[in-house]
DNA sequence: GTTGAAATTAGCCACCC
DNA sequence: GGGTGGCTAATTTCAAC
């Protein structure tokens, strides 16, 4: 997997993290390429796997997803079945938006959404009580979001 | 902002964070509407800001970011100015890519990206020598990443 | 809310240097 | 690796229903 990208593929891949509806005519005006050599380019950096795919941001406090938590969670027993078994079930929830094995005191790191605080409770419940094997749930509300970049450094 | 979302939309919703690049045309066939009534749609999404944009999803791997940390930082004071000087230091730092002001013991929860162990150290560094009033920092490694949505839940 | 058509733009492909 | 040109398909706007 030695993938090699030079500049110009670093400029196409800032550009589509910032907005992917430009067409390559801007896309490649702005590296100085043609439509075309610009969107061979692109092609190769999709065949590659480079970029994953092409989605949709939507606003959360709109959506009326006003909260949102990082959960820590720990096992009662740190087995290959039981997280396995956490992890499944964790799955089917919608509000866990993210969910992180990690290394130190706590197993788990959920970052997770809810709409209001019935919701948060209704979540709450269902972590602690009908997930198997959780031990301790500490939860920690963000107050406010300082910074969310949607990309990655390129 | 009374914002009215009917089952339409929220499908339309729902595709859209799957996969943007999808036409019009297949959008609406999806929910039963023609390609025009479909378009009329997400620019009413768009307008109402539902939509905040369409971005590219790049592969955090193959772009050598392979390591993921949580990091929690308390500051030494919670005064406006103490918390606006940290927030400010936070944004011109590529590597973190959020950032949430938090209740609770932490202050702060960052989400940060590092390609080795000498990019954490230096951030590490960065983080605890030169952003004004860090008192403390505790980081914690993501092993794995076991469930990562790319949208909300709509 | 729909259809259909027109104008514009973008994506894509074969062929060239 | 690069560009030009052209065909096809999509977006976008519009009139009329």
């Amino acid at each position: 997997m030695t993938l090699q990208i030079d500049a110009v593929d670093r400029k196409l891949l800032r550009a589509l993290q910032e907005d992917s509806r430009k067409s390559v005519q801007v896309l490649g005006e702005g590296v100085g390429l043609s439509a075309s050599a610009c969107h061979r380019r692109l092609k190769a950096l999709e065949e590659q796997g480079l970029i994953e795919g092409y989605r949709a941001v939507l606003n959360a406090g709109k959506l009326g997803y006003s909260m949102q938590f990082f959960i820590e969670v720990g096992l009662t027993s740190q087995s290959e079945t039981a997280l396995e078994a956490f992890e499944t079930a964790v799955q089917d929830i919608p509000e866990v938006l993210e969910c992180h094995l990690m290394a130190g005191q706590s197993d788990y790191i959920l970052r997770v959404v809810c709409q209001d605080h019935d919701d948060f409770e209704r979540l709450h419940r269902r972590l602690s009580a009908r997930l198997p094997g959780v031990a301790r749930i500490h939860s920690n509300m963000s107050i406010r979001t300082v910074k969310a970049r949607t990309g990655l450094p390129v």
